[in-house]
DNA sequence: GTTGATTGGGCTAGTGTCAGACCATTGATG
DNA sequence: CATCAATGGTCTGACACTAGCCCAATCAAC
């Protein structure tokens, strides 16, 4: 039965680096930037400082970071996500089993499209409206290094709006699992374009307090990834 | 940034004694059932047999589980939902908070929709339909004493039909985090009748293939939940 | 009865994790 | 060039958690 599903998912050092990677590979610290320093890190993430400089060991020695000592140190992050070729794709897919890949894209629709049609339902302030504004903006406008990071802002925003944290939660963690198979697929101008108009459209249905054309919206936008995915793949 | 958030919730003792008590308030295991023996269930929690017993001894402590042992023993379940006053509504909500109670509706009206959508999408083989039909026919004719437990049978139910393990966890944990304020509701033979044909219809469109009465069912049978909240508040 | 399987109860040695203190390095600032 | 704040690097003692083992109780089956 689910509820009596195993308690932790690792110990601490493995939940950590997977933490730590997840960050990297979103990009909420980019390439270039730096983590917070390890004692704040440590009680943000709720772990002990060793732990934590385990993990970050570990992460160095994978070529994800550069750890520097001394004031103005820290650990830099010097991943920078790989230009996909086609054939990476199939092995991405391989690699989580297609299982978890139906499961993934499943629970991605299920949960943006719910936060996408509650945003569109709540009253916003002028200064969210700003915020989604500008994501959309900065997606619409990024190039090609910029796009993935920017657009996974994009989408986290529209949670984050709700001001629900487990739904936000939930479509970080959707986000994540989809991540590397975002990742591997090539990014066509064809699709960047069709991308960049449903993002608009997106917002312009959460703008206009429409919480079916936003569900709508985002349901078609989540959609074409998966096309894009069962194109590559057969 | 949430993906920084703690990587555990607190110590394993904590975390399982949270879980059972998880299994025992949703029914997973019903008054006079018994809990997995302690080597088995240790395994299916991931955690050693020693802070099992803890938090088994805790449970017991506090009246929800008695212990027995030798051949045919084990840990059963005492604890039975208590009969519901409207003083205790107030109560139950002043403990959780009211930003705490609109994330938990918000996100549970998101991921139950999600699923009810996702499963009335999808081919339904024979064995599954009967399934969902027969926990409809036993939370509809459930006494009092039964109906919370079915209720919430039949709810996962349809989370566990989609075949998503994301999106069932995150039905069972919204499900939880609401699962005390559900019990804290006076049942009253207006809101069952009410909730029986909100169910049928749900069953229905998941049935006829129709994702979108799918939804709008279960939409508004969780909105008669979150109203009925407010009644009792204001 | 006696037996044997099943279950909870308890112990121990080893490992993981933590909190806190102190050391070493760096580089901006005066 | 000396200082000093910020940061990573290291150590220690305490506690949490685990794996594995054996004991004790119970009860159906023979």
């Amino acid at each position: 039965m689910t509820v009596l599903r195993p308690v932790r998912a690792g110990n601490a050092f493995e939940e950590t680096v997977e933490r730590l990677l997840q960050a990297i590979k979103l990009g909420v610290v980019g390439p270039g930037e730096k983590l917070p320093p390890e004692r704040e890190l440590a009680v943000q993430l709720g772990i002990s400082r060793v732990t934590l400089r385990e993990a970050i060991r570990a992460l160095q020695d994978a070529g994800y970071l550069d750890v520097r000592r001394g004031r103005y140190g820290g650990a830099f992050v010097t991943y920078v996500p790989p230009q996909p070729g086609t054939g990476d794709l199939r092995r991405v897919v391989a690699d989580m089993g297609t299982a978890d890949l139906a499961d993934a894209l499943t629970f991605r629709m299920a949960v943006e499209c719910g936060a996408a049609e509650v945003l569109a339902a709540a009253p916003l302030a002028d200064d969210q409206r700003d915020l989604l504004r500008r994501r959309l903006v900065d997606v619409n406008e990024a190039g090609v290094d910029d796009y993935r990071r920017l657009d996974t802002a994009f989408h986290l925003t529209v949670a984050e709006l709700t001001g629900s944290s487990l739904l936000t939660t939930a479509c970080a963690d959707a986000r994540l699992r989809v991540s590397d198979l975002l990742n591997a697929i090539p990014m066509l101008h064809v699709n960047l374009d069709h991308s960049a108009s449903q993002h608009e459209a997106i917002v312009a249905a959460i703008l206009a307090g429409d919480p079916e054309a936003a569900r709508r919206a985002v349901s078609e936008h989540l959609e074409g990834t998966a096309a894009l995915l069962r194109g590559f793949l057969s």
